[in-house]
DNA sequence: TGAAATGTTGGGGCG
DNA sequence: ACGCCCCAACATTTC
């Protein structure tokens, strides 16, 4: 009897899933196993969000899985050893996964892909992460892009869309060796702070599925514009399911893009979104060809930054008590959802940089352990794109008005009055800069900012002026 | 996927 | 009718 392992990582999902339909086409029988091993993802093992994530979204394939009458094997420890442990106990003869970008993930892989050829276990991997793997992906110099128009030009004109994998109906299974339960990898918190998390998502491929469809329902319309506005739910939320591969891109472009539907959606907000998966796409490609960013400057002229060190200014931040409305909304929101709308992102990251002139590691390392899409990509990107010191990143002069921004995109200040409770009855344009009337600053409580946003703004540009100085 | 300073333009009030 | 000034609106430049 031909029997197969389908090693689950971050593509917990049964539709779609190519390592999956091709192993049940091959083979009689299949074992679907999760492996738990942390410590190979080092220094950025998932964060306590993460986690909270990741435990669901194993219970809910574990729960499709037994729909279709089988399971979802887990294990723990050393990848390598667990697979072999895994085809022993099965009499499995191949191995099928989806291919992972991330750096030491990838390195791992292929070090785990050698041993088993060398045991002569036929090993098949597939891409179900990414439209274009970054190997196929290269500018006319054949160099990687470091600017995302042109890489998205070229992406989206290769972009093939095709319908995509069905759910197999039935699994038939191998006897599974000892699995432990879910619950043994002690992914959850202790202390109950998850509430918020609860309320707010649905782990797991039925809840990305319903995410997707209320997206083109209600949002997609108004997507290119309404994306900016934080008190809107004109986002898809969907990338904490993106990141753990409850979804994945080519299913989101075929309900996009299906020739059957196409005339129900028109071109401008369709673009408008396909091009941020689109950024999804270039953090990936950035990320493997550039692996040591996820810590350093890939603009090196930013390791002579004059960063300041304040692990008081820091805290603040990170408990959104910064004195300054739509930052410390943002926080909040982060804190209590494991989410915060991009816009926001940006304007946090912003003011952490360069207001309060943190490095960014900081904000990448309390993202990285507080979000449910926490992705490394994406993070790092994000994060040196917000410094200045990424690729095609916004230009160091490029430095938010958190003011005029509350104004322009929360105009009516729902957003800073749901999350930032001192303010609640501060009427609209005041909510965004309450130390203009020092009276109702002592009556709310809420604290003053911790540095002028136009003094800081200017220490910033003359920080950065230094850089610009040592270079020539 | 900025903001602020500076420059330009053009309509209207006015002598 | 004309030049002048004011200033808002928009455009450009600079950081």
């Amino acid at each position: 009897m031909s029997i197969a392992v389908v090693w689950f990582r971050r593509d917990l999902r049964l539709q779609d899933n190519p390592a999956l339909d091709a192993a049940l086409r091959a083979h009689e029988r299949v074992l679907c196993a999760y492996i738990h091993a942390p410590h190979e993802e080092a220094p950025w093992q998932p964060g306590a969000a993460s986690r909270w994530w990741l435990h669901h979204s194993l219970r809910s394939l574990d729960a499709d899985l037994s729909q279709r009458s089988a399971r979802l094997l887990v294990r723990r420890g050393d990848t390598q050893n667990e697979l072999f442990a895994l085809l022993h106990a099965s009499g499995a003869d191949s191995i099928y996964w989806n291919r992972l970008h991330e750096p030491a993930l990838a390195a791992r892989d292929s070090a785990v892909e050698q041993s088993l050829r060398d045991a002569g276990v036929a090993v098949h991997s597939f891409n179900a992460q990414l439209f274009c793997e970054p190997r196929r992906v290269h500018s006319g110099q054949g160099t990687p892009y470091r600017v995302f128009t042109p890489f998205w030009r070229r992406v989206r004109a290769q972009l093939e869309v095709t319908p995509p994998l069905p759910a197999p109906a039935k699994i038939a299974s191998a006897p599974a060796g000892e699995s432990l339960r879910i619950e043994d990898l002690r992914l959850l918190p202790r202390a109950g702070w998850d509430a918020g998390l609860l309320e707010t998502w649905q782990p797991g491929e039925p809840g990305a599925q319903q995410r997707l469809d209320g997206f083109l329902r209600n949002a997609l319309g108004v997507y290119k514009d309404g994306r900016d506005l934080p008190h809107q739910e004109f986002t898809s939320r969907l990338s904490p399911h993106l990141h753990f591969g409850e979804i994945g891109p080519r299913q989101l472009a075929w309900s996009l893009l299906d020739p059957q539907q196409q005339h129900e959606r028109a071109e401008a907000p369709r673009e408008a979104y396909l091009r941020e998966l689109g950024w999804r796409e270039f953090s990936q490609h950035l990320l493997h060809h550039f692996p040591h960013t996820a810590e350093r400057n890939l603009d090196i002229r930013f390791d002579a930054f004059p960063w300041t060190a304040d692990a008081a200014a820091l805290d603040r931040w990170q408990r959104g008590r910064t004195g300054v409305p739509i930052v410390d909304a943002g926080m909040r929101q982060l804190w209590h959802t494991g989410w915060m709308h991009n816009r926001v992102r940006m304007i946090a990251a912003s003011w952490l940089t360069k207001n309060l002139r943190q490095h960014w590691l900081h904000g990448a390392r309390w993202f990285w352990d507080t979000l449910v899409d926490a992705d490394l990509a994406n993070n790092t990107q994000g994060w040196q794109w917000s410094a200045g010191s990424g690729a095609d990143a916004a230009p160091y002069f490029r430095i938010f008005n958190p003011v005029t921004q509350g104004l322009r995109f929360d105009p009516d200040g729902i957003y800073v009055r749901r999350w930032v409770q001192e303010l609640a009855a501060v009427p609209a344009p005041l909510v965004h800069q309450p130390w203009r009337d020092a009276e109702l600053l002592r009556l709310t409580g809420y604290p003053a900012p911790m540095v002028d946003p136009s003094a800081s703004r200017n220490d910033a540009l003359a920080a950065y002026r230094t850089l610009r100085a040592q270079e020539s």
